[in-house]
DNA sequence: TAGATTGTTAATCGATTAACAATC
DNA sequence: TAGATTGTTAATCGATTAACAATC
């Protein structure tokens, strides 16, 4: 497998796309593909995905396709738990307890390690398995785990404080649902 | 002002955040500002903005800079409700609630038009100044209203016998929070 | 082997950034 | 006028697509 490094996030960002297709064609006991059969199927260009794909080593094969297994426990692998990016949800209101249940970070490649918020009725309570911390603890714990993303689900004049602190403490990304405009120059995850 | 057309995604895309900003340089009785001034300030080059504005006619003026007032205006109209595209939210249980209210469609230049949703208990209920309509009502509405783009907050199984639906009756760009992969060639939306 | 299909290089496309002449 | 700053062209950069030789 060559050298991973240098893979753009445009292509990291599609990974779990692929994983999912992969996991349907398994479902349906379909044991090989081609670049063009799985283009097809996902409407891209079958270009693009022999391009993705070969950003991580030579899972095909000339003249066979892709072995679907093989390629589906590849993608998995990199996308393995070890290799989830840990993400703290800020705000376990009622919006940050719909996008902690719905939004399926896991599948985008996160996993959610903690929830924050100030509000002392709701710390404590249990959220997608875990204990809701309050927002005093927020520094202390990103020193000690670093988590890369933050879900941001607080009102504007909450999160508007959160950015710089956050940037500081080593986030270098937010899924943003609060109406704030962070202007950070790091990047905002795409839904 | 010059011909609109061909005005790119990416450049629609950040319409509304330039707004949010000359909104807030306009609460703080700034009169006028560079390029250069505005760039540091939402953190992105000065070539970007001037270029971006460039796309809609001449609002800046050499040796002085753009005025705020004028180009809010400007990117008010532009984004102005006429212009806002209509967009139609399906699924109106608890994540439809709280993505409606939420995620400030509006501000990103977005105008829910309608919600949907195939539980009776829910049909007739208000939404965010709506009445929410019965998921059978979908086809005969799209066709008479042309929503362009769909919300999506229904479950994975719901979703996937949506998107070629909405896809035949022209909506063009998804919003899409439900688990299920639209595997359409259409865009999807940034948060 | 012959056909199929990858891996990979080259071409294209679009968006961003840099540069600077125009001009207020 | 002189300085500042735009509007706009040109250069750069990155991502996508096309093409095809390598090869299973």
């Amino acid at each position: 497998m060559k050298n991973e490094k240098n893979v753009s996030l445009s292509v990291i960002n599609r990974l779990p796309r692929y994983h999912r297709f992969l996991q349907e064609l398994l479902d349906n006991n379909v044991t090989r593909i081609s670049s063009d059969k799985l283009a097809k199927l996902m409407k891209v260009t079958a270009s693009q995905i022999r391009q993705d794909l070969n950003c991580f080593g030579g899972f095909g094969q000339q003249g066979y396709g892709y072995n679907v297994e093989l390629l589906f426990n590849e993608i998995s692998e990199i996308l393995g738990s070890d290799n989830l990016t840990p993400a703290i949800l800020i705000g376990a209101g009622n919006l940050g307890k719909t996008i902690a249940g719905q939004v399926q970070l896991k599948k985008r490649g996160f996993k959610l390690i903690a929830a924050f918020d100030k509000n002392l009725d709701l710390v404590g309570q249990q959220l997608v398995g875990l204990t809701i911390k309050h927002i005093d603890d927020l520094e202390r714990f990103c020193v000690s785990h670093k988590p890369k993303v933050a879900v941001i689900c607080v009102p504007k004049d909450a999160a508007s404080k959160l950015g710089d602190t956050l940037v500081d403490l080593g986030v270098v990304g937010f899924w943003n649902f609060s109406s704030y405009d962070f202007a950070v120059s790091h990047d905002t995850l795409t839904l």
